[in-house]
DNA sequence: TTGTACGCGTTATCAG
DNA sequence: CTGATAACGCGTACAA
């Protein structure tokens, strides 16, 4: 079965092509009479529009590519769900690709998405090197960087403060009459553990107390490399901010098979929220990272920059403190 | 800046604009040489090949349409991932849009799709009614169906074995001795509980047991369902099977809090694996349902259906058992 | 108010 | 082996 063109509905009606094109878009001067017979033939004949050949035309898709390393990584989702809601309320399209943190998988997929004219990109944690990315943006291709603080001029990034959340959530714990206090983390070369880590330090220094070099533990992330870091401190510290809810679980099980009272003996804060955290079994303290207003702010910072090709963007959110039971 | 097209190589090199679609094409007779020097200078100018005209002239997209309910559900990021590496394998684009459970928003996400002239359509877990499916069909549509069994001439589906997982469950609850069990699910008008449900009913009467309908708990599914649902029962019964892992946590809960020894004197099986029935803390036995493998799967008979044209598939996944510490 | 003619970037057909 | 030419479906100056 043939799809309906426009040329079928003008046939049927004995218009041109471009009276029907212009009666189903409303554009320039129509008749009323008009407009109404090519709507009601189009709906009779179950006409649907050929975006794609628009888009050639008019040069531009409504398709966005959106690139995350790992959908099943926990924080996600809902940062996904921001994009497709905010995505659909502006009539754009998603096309989603994992890069698996993978530069070389990175630059395929967004020649694969530029191949296929989308309006923009939002690149998520991207490891795309500070040239290439300059080199995008001035090939004129429109772009939002999602978790990765970045100072191009003219390039937009929407991250959450994590020093913010690194003295905020040490600050809680100190504020409970805790004064040694372990930070376990991973990846201290990448920034966002960076910022956290000297959210911590600054919150110690500002409350008079003690950088203890040993109480700052690097480890995988993962529940193991959590429960591993905790393993060297628990001895010797009253409570743990960690670098993600991951980790800080497996701070949790270590107090749990150790039989640490939490949080008197070992409290523990968090940082991210991911789902299970709030499950009462969990109940984790932890530092909320509003993921899905992530997902809609990058959206929005995008849909400006393909309207207006305003300027540059560069927008914090701040993570916020949910007090649970574990600190 | 304009992209390069295939009209610019071609003036650059002296060469009409075909010679040069079909050196990069490598179709038809075409001189070595040719190529070379066509390729060469493609890379050199930085040649990007307009998918979608192409789309247009050979009415292939390469891209497909994913409706999934809700991306936050944890069932479905490891059913996305394998749908997106697979279709990556294959050189396809996936566009992802939530339906919410609502037909109606369903109906218009696939307008949209079919407007931007995707090559097929994934429906997962669809709300379509059976006479829209078949009317999808007969337009010529590609399209498989998932978590939905159906039984419409040419239509494919993968799904999971409902029963079977159900069946597989009970009777393990059976051979570790319990005899009085519970079935505590949501949404007992849908297909995938019905048969779980009916599943359990098998094994209770292959084994001699019997059936009590006071033992069979309908309630939402949320961990606060589960909970009410456990509450109605726990105190007569051994073993609960449940809906899901959701309701089964919150089993557990309700457990934790009575201060029920679990396995022991009450044990817990669930249905899914979400990610976070295998944490230490939960350690939840549950029937996995492989859902990377059905979105590996699903574009699988997806590529065979837009390629060929190929006959229905009808594809059950067998859940597994996955023996943890609560029953 | 409507129609004609052309172009968007690519591929397919048919001559040469 | 290569080049003109005609589509693909739509939008838009320009002419009527």
């Amino acid at each position: 079965m043939k799809n309906i063109r426009l040329k079928d509905i003008a046939e049927a009606l004995g218009l041109s092509v471009s009276t029907v094109s212009r009666a189903l878009s409303r554009k320039g001067k129509i008749s009323v009479e008009t407009i109404r017979r090519v709507e009601e033939k189009a709906r009779e004949m179950g006409y649907l529009p050929n975006s794609i050949a628009k888009g050639l035309k008019t040069r531009s898709t409504h398709m966005v590519g959106l690139l995350i390393p790992d959908i099943t990584n926990p924080i996600f989702p809902e940062y996904a769900q921001g994009i497709l809601d905010t995505a659909s309320e502006h009539g754009y399209q998603i096309i989603m690709l994992n890069t698996y943190k993978d530069r070389n998988k990175e630059r395929m997929a967004i020649l694969s998405l530029l191949s296929n004219q989308v309006d923009g990109l939002i690149l998520t944690s991207t490891k795309l090197l500070r040239r290439e990315l300059m080199e995008l943006k001035s090939k004129g291709v429109c772009f939002v960087v999602t978790r990765r603080e970045l100072r191009i001029p003219g390039v937009s990034f929407v991250d959450v403060d994590n020093f913010h959340g690194g003295y905020t959530a040490t600050e809680y714990l100190i504020e409970t009459g805790k004064t040694r206090i372990a930070f376990i983390g991973s990846r201290f070369s990448g920034e966002p553990a960076r910022r956290r880590l000297k959210g911590y330090v600054k919150a110690l220094k500002d409350n008079g107390l003690q950088i203890r070099e040993e109480w700052i533990i690097e480890d995988e992330s993962s529940f193991e490399g959590g429960y591993r870091a905790t393993q060297k401190v628990a001895h010797d510290v009253e409570a743990i901010f960690a670098y993600n809810d991951i980790m800080a679980i497996g701070a949790l099980i270590y107090a749990f098979e150790n039989h640490l009272n939490v949080p008197e003996e070992l409290a523990i804060v968090g940082f991210d929220d991911i789902p299970f955290s709030s499950l009462p079994i969990v109940n984790l303290t932890t530092m909320r990272q509003p993921m899905y207003e992530m997902g809609k702010q990058a959206f929005e910072t995008l849909t400006n920059l393909m309207k207006n090709q305003a300027g540059a963007h560069r927008i914090w959110l701040k993570p916020t403190l949910m007090k649970r039971g574990t600190a």
